[in-house]
DNA sequence: TCAGACATGTAAGTCGTTACATGATTCA
DNA sequence: TGAATCATGTAACGACTTACATGTCTGA
């Protein structure tokens, strides 16, 4: 059992939090992790199938009296091992394709109010994404500080099955605050470099 | 005839620059464009054979004696055309998937040395990438300001067609630069916050 | 002469998304 | 009552990569 399809890993992983469905696992990704994380259903539920047949997690139906229909997935002990044999794994740097950046390097032989355009573009952009991003991490930031979680951060941390003492959910709270901080070092250097390129071009 | 597969673009704006063969367009993206952009052969020569098709490249076989068969493709007019309405089409941000960020994140019900290691990992790669980068951003300087382009460099610009002018090779290796710049200061920006996580993590 | 670059191509597989299909429950 | 959200799934397609297959020319 090789330790290489990365959506399995992702889902472990938040399985390894707390026992989930896929539809929590889909909205979990887009409330927190889409700024370096994405899935679509289309591959989640055929992977938790996938993670079940090979027993690295276990299937709950729970159509309890009443209650909507919800398969509720929950890690396994071997689960577990993989998932942390794959955190302990080298991390190759991905193979990059950005469209923005081909263009502008295929804009070299255009006007110069060509490629201008293109990074203004890219500058709106992430000037756009990075407003937001500041505004989670003011919230976040707080958090830490008094230890007064947000609703959604807080459903994010916790996990009925380990209850999370203050300390744990700080460190956590942590981590999720540097993952932000990754985004937002990452566009303030993309900006910077929209400006380098307009004093650069405008010469 | 939509403006949407990448790889037709990237292909086309090459060809917009000078005739060119499936290897040419290979062997040019692995010297200069592979932090951005990255295509394989499974994926050049099928493309080539579409483009023909859709009359935007045309091919000339040029078994000519004595030389190794080779098929040269040219930029139509109707590619030229389609090429300039992609490069001023706008772009849509990219659907990321970063290993390294999810490892990272998915790393905060573990021991704080675990995320510690997934750092540093990234972090010495980073540096590594980012010393080749310095590197040739100093021969991109150097060429800029002499006029005198380093033979790989000059390879890249030349174009056998439309003879460019030192002021036109001057731009495009500004270009060129500036690329290089994009990902310098990515590099940068992530081994900041590698510093930073280490710093918070470290309290 | 033979390794290594030059050169082209294909088939199979990987890994994912989009669009579709379906239906229950909640709440305004 | 009907729109929004909850919830699960599949089939078709898309856009590649990898591995394979094949052969040529050049220069040490």
């Amino acid at each position: 059992m090789s330790v290489k399809k990365k959506t399995h890993m992702a889902i472990l992983g938040l399985l390894s939090w707390q026992p989930m469905s896929g539809y929590d696992i889909k909205k979990l990704i887009e409330m927190g992790l889409s700024h370096f994380w994405n899935e679509s259903y289309g591959n989640i539920y055929p992977t938790l199938d996938l993670l079940v047949r090979d027993g690295l997690a276990s299937k709950t139906s729970s159509p309890q009296t009443g209650k909507r229909k919800r398969n509720v997935y929950r890690i396994t002990e071997r689960g577990e091992q993989l998932f942390r044999d794959w955190l302990q794994s080298s991390t190759e740097p991905p193979v990059v394709r950005n469209e923005l950046q081909l263009k502008f390097f295929l804009s070299s032989k255009c006007p110069t109010k060509t490629s201008l355009r293109i990074v203004r573009e890219y500058e709106a952009q992430q000037r756009a994404a990075l407003e937001e991003f500041r505004y989670s991490e003011a919230i976040l930031r707080q958090a830490i500080q008094t230890g007064e979680f947000p609703r959604d951060v807080d459903e994010v941390l916790s996990c009925q099955e380990t209850k999370l003492n203050l300390k744990q959910k700080r460190r956590q709270c942590k981590i999720f605050l540097l993952s932000l901080r990754h985004g937002i070092l990452a566009m303030e250097a993309r900006i910077d470099w929209c400006q380098e390129v307009i004093q650069v071009l405008s010469e």
